[in-house]
DNA sequence: ATAACTTTTAGAGTTTACTCTAAGTCAAGC
DNA sequence: GCTTGACTTAGAGTAAACTCTAAAAGTTAT
């Protein structure tokens, strides 16, 4: 229930040092400290750091992320602001998710064309191989 | 099928200047100029470009995509280094997506536990609205 | 109680990816 | 021919997010 800074880095992937940068930021400002001045992390604090590596995760800057945290400290009245952020960061998610697939596409291509030449060669490929051909075709107009 | 910088900007949604500076990175080896110095991007640049953005937006810094156009340009002795590159980056955009698929858990929770209390008010909300607290167990213990 | 390790602070330094400036050249419309 | 706007260069400046340093103090294992 009270944990180091160095066993939550651990447990976070982070290190030390990026938790006190957060904390000068703003973004932990609930993290209490023992009678030595040593930081003691509670599940409440890891519950936060699990929150801002989602919104980090999907974009929201550490500025962003402090807005929320300020926002939160500021009580009820900021309620619909809150929610409108998640909604909005929902709507990025999504148009995300869409973007990464469209990339996917195109890094199986790339796979299937380089195993493609890696095995019969780079001569006359797309008469060969009718699909990649066909793939190549719907992506681009030229193969890079 | 020669575009100025300023039109090439315009449809990849970045700045001329941006454009210069890929190309002094070495992320634009092909470009071409003019008698009086000006730059001339082809349709194949278009395509670099394209697959910058795509190798970019799967999470690869500049330097991991001039190492590829390094490759690329030292010709077939290469061939197995990209295409384990792109295997790798398959990789990490399918963890980058489970990961993109976990936030969006939690925003949609997020959205969800704003909304009930928005519309009814915080006490008692987990009593009162069940699938909320089920959902809250599952992805927590305690909500933010 | 001593050694080895961790944590503390303020503040400086680093990396990445732009972003802008200045001074000049080029191109298109009137 | 002139104006307006786009383009050129080298190089400086910026923002975000760390990342590290140094010196002191706290904690843990033997």
């Amino acid at each position: 229930m009270g944990y180091t800074i160095g066993q939550v880095a651990k447990k976070m992937g982070l290190t030390a040092h990026t938790l006190r940068y957060y904390e000068k930021e703003g973004l932990l400002p609930f993290i209490k400290k023992n009678g030595s001045g040593l930081r003691v992390f509670s599940d409440n604090d890891i519950g936060w750091l699990e929150l801002i590596e989602c919104l980090k995760g999907t974009g929201m800057s550490l500025k962003g992320i402090k807005q929320y945290i300020d926002w939160y400290i500021e009580g009820d009245s900021t309620l619909e602001k809150r929610l409108e952020m998640f909604k909005q960061q929902k709507v990025n998610l999504e148009e995300q998710m869409l973007q990464l697939q469209r990339h996917m596409e195109k890094i199986n291509y790339k796979i299937a064309y380089y195993s493609e030449i890696i095995a019969n060669g780079s001569e006359g490929v797309f008469e060969r191989n009718k699909e990649l051909a066909k793939e190549r075709e719907r992506l681009y107009g030229i193969d890079k």
